[in-house]
DNA sequence: TCCGTAACCTACTGACGGGTAAGGTTACGT
DNA sequence: ACGTAACCTTACCCGTCAGTAGGTTACGGA
């Protein structure tokens, strides 16, 4: 079925086997599934036999978290370097339009790494992905920090709160993305940034909505 | 290992059994996800013996399945039960406002069904977890609509867009509250008003943000 | 040229767990 | 009392992989 996609040449160093299975591994893992993808189709999607997987990459759960930190030190390589981008000290704000054109970009051009990080293995593989999720996290909140002011309200729990909710409105909106190829990544940004900036901006001012009554 | 929890009342009415073993399967499904939830085991915690999960509930995906369909519309019932509460034509800041209590207390009190529509199967059932959400954020992007003036700027894309981070922004804020067992459902909920209402109120104002340059 | 080693293979095993066959037992209607 | 249907069980089958044992071939250095 699926065909094996590097041209079988023989007898490879070790290095570009391990890459060419680790891209097998995520092709395959973002389109079966984490306990539907088989070691035998991973092997066979390389071009290689399956004992070289193992020789490798070890089992199948250290071939997954393999590709794992592949993909997410790839994801938080692109965000952070755009957000930090032209050198220190861009105002918060840019630093946000930077990193979230950068993650949407990222998620438009590689698709089944996002598909990998979003969580096909969510049962078996929770406390790995929120460890990622949670370095992001931590990355977003410093951020915000960084733009509070003397004026801002709230608290700890406040700011780590609101970098949750960022972060989140970003991977559905990820999703949202991935099922309208027409949209630019550029375009879903503007949007986050719209959704995002134009509240965080008046909660900087001290703007508070409480319920009535 | 896992007791069983029904006292072993014999002879009980297909429908008290078929609740049993719904509930003994969201227990088993959250804590181990779909695939390492064995039927053994559902049947175990269900004080029953696997054919007879087989003869009321189907297969294993069949069974999964009426888990979620139930724990979704108990979801829903509550979210929108609550948004539409005092009678129709409440203001919509009112209506977000009592949705958003609804669903975080919602979460707090059922974590296993939570846990369960959160995303323990995503390689396997994707498109049923799709679904469910298509039909929350068709809701959110409802009432979004109704809330649009004159002066709103944005298209029907952005409205979806809109409504997409809404609701993954309230999942993650949700995934934070449940590790953060201190923090209360109206905590939660005023939370993400302030994320969300403040800066939507001022996009329905007309305000937008655009890249510099 | 020969040899060591790293790359690579075919062909197997073993367990886990979904699903079922076949039969026992209790309640209930008549 | 007695049939029958619904409830419930034990005990098994068998497919599907994860993972491995053990042997073969090419490359690179001496």
């Amino acid at each position: 079925m699926t065909e094996a996609v590097p041209s079988r040449s023989r007898r490879l160093p070790r290095a570009v086997r391990e890459q060419q299975m680790l891209d097998a591994a995520v092709a395959v893992f973002s389109r079966r599934g984490y306990h539907s993808a088989s070691m035998d189709e991973i092997a066979e999607v390389a071009g290689i036999s399956k004992p070289m997987v193992y020789a490798y990459l070890g089992a199948k759960e250290d071939l997954f978290a393999a590709c794992l930190r592949r993909e997410a030190d790839s994801l938080v390589a692109a965000v952070v370097g755009a957000a930090t981008g032209g050198g220190a000290d861009l105002p918060p704000e840019e630093v946000l339009w930077r990193g979230l054109r950068a993650f949407f970009g990222f998620v438009h051009e590689h698709r089944d790494s996002w598909a990998v990080l979003h969580g096909q293995a969510r049962g078996e593989f929770g406390a790995e992905f929120e460890a990622i999720r949670a370095r992001v996290i931590d990355v977003v909140a410093m951020m915000l920090t960084q733009a509070r002011t003397e004026r801002t309200v709230g608290t700890e729990a406040d700011l780590a709160a609101f970098a949750h909710a960022l972060v989140g409105a970003a991977e559905s909106l990820a999703g949202w993305m991935v099922d309208h190829p027409g949209e630019s990544p550029d375009a879903m940004a503007s949007r986050l940034m719209n959704f995002v900036w134009v509240g965080f901006h008046d909660l900087l001012a001290g703007a508070v909505w409480r319920p009535a009554g």
